[in-house]
DNA sequence: CACCAGGCAAGTA
DNA sequence: TACTTGCATGGT
């Protein structure tokens, strides 16, 4: 019998308590950090972000006005800085002729709305939309990544083959629809797979060692 | 040295 | 629809 979501969440929290995510000084660092953080340790985008307030540039208009070539060459730490460097350019696009740069304004718009609006822009993806409108709005969004996938999986909670939003489902069908809860959900799973999922496969003193099916962690295919 | 990290889009069949 | 590939730096 599986636990449920919020065994597994209080396990958790014990384990670890609050994770203070995301880790920004403002939803304006949250939105950018999203987009330079994809497939991308956040190490390296603490370098760039560094370099970014380094010239004033952790404001809307501020960084839209940087040229293309400027900018690649600002991020060039997090890696992949050529496709994301036109991937912030196209975000930026979105919130300056949308919401005049106001992240406020932005957030006015509804969930899902705002959700289809950002899937839109190319470059945003499902994870990062989820991020932005969790971690930078406040708004009740499930983040699916690549460690939700691995923890849950392990424990065969779900299949290696579920897609992001079976995952996303998973939760938002087993818990109530709170940001808060979300938010600190989303960064212990994150802090239990750093630790346990790669250099403990055998999830030797995982605090979610003894929700493990019998016979021990499932392992992709 | 190889391998991976808080994805996404574009190309192919 | 379902795979595959390119993108790229920095840490272990």
């Amino acid at each position: 019998m599986h636990p449920t979501l919020k065994e597994v969440f209080d396990r958790l929290y014990a384990a670890y308590g609050p994770r203070h995510w995301w880790p920004a000084q403002s939803p304006f660092e949250v939105l950018i950090g999203a987009v330079l953080v994809q497939n991308t340790a956040w190490q390296n985008v603490e370098k760039a972000i560094d370099r970014l307030r380094g010239d004033d540039l952790l404001e809307p208009h501020a960084l839209y006005a940087v040229p293309v070539e400027e900018l690649e060459e600002l991020i060039r730490p997090v890696g992949y800085f050529r496709i994301k460097a036109r991937r912030l350019r196209n975000v930026l696009e979105f919130l300056v002729d949308r919401y005049d740069g106001s992240l406020e304004a932005m957030f006015q718009t509804g969930l899902a709305e705002l959700r289809e609006g950002l899937l839109q822009v190319k470059g945003i993806g499902p994870e990062t939309a989820d991020s932005i409108l969790l971690y930078a709005g406040g708004l009740p969004a499930f983040v699916v990544d690549a460690y939700t996938h691995r923890v849950l999986a392990r424990h065969g909670w779900i299949g290696f083959d579920a897609d992001y939003y079976q995952i996303q489902d998973y939760f938002l069908s087993g818990l109530p629809q709170d940001a808060a809860l979300f938010n600190e959900y989303h960064a212990l799973l994150v802090e239990v797979g750093k630790r346990h999922c790669h250099k403990h496969p055998r999830c030797e003193g995982c605090p979610l060692a003894e929700m493990l099916p019998p016979g021990g962690p499932f392992e992709p295919d």
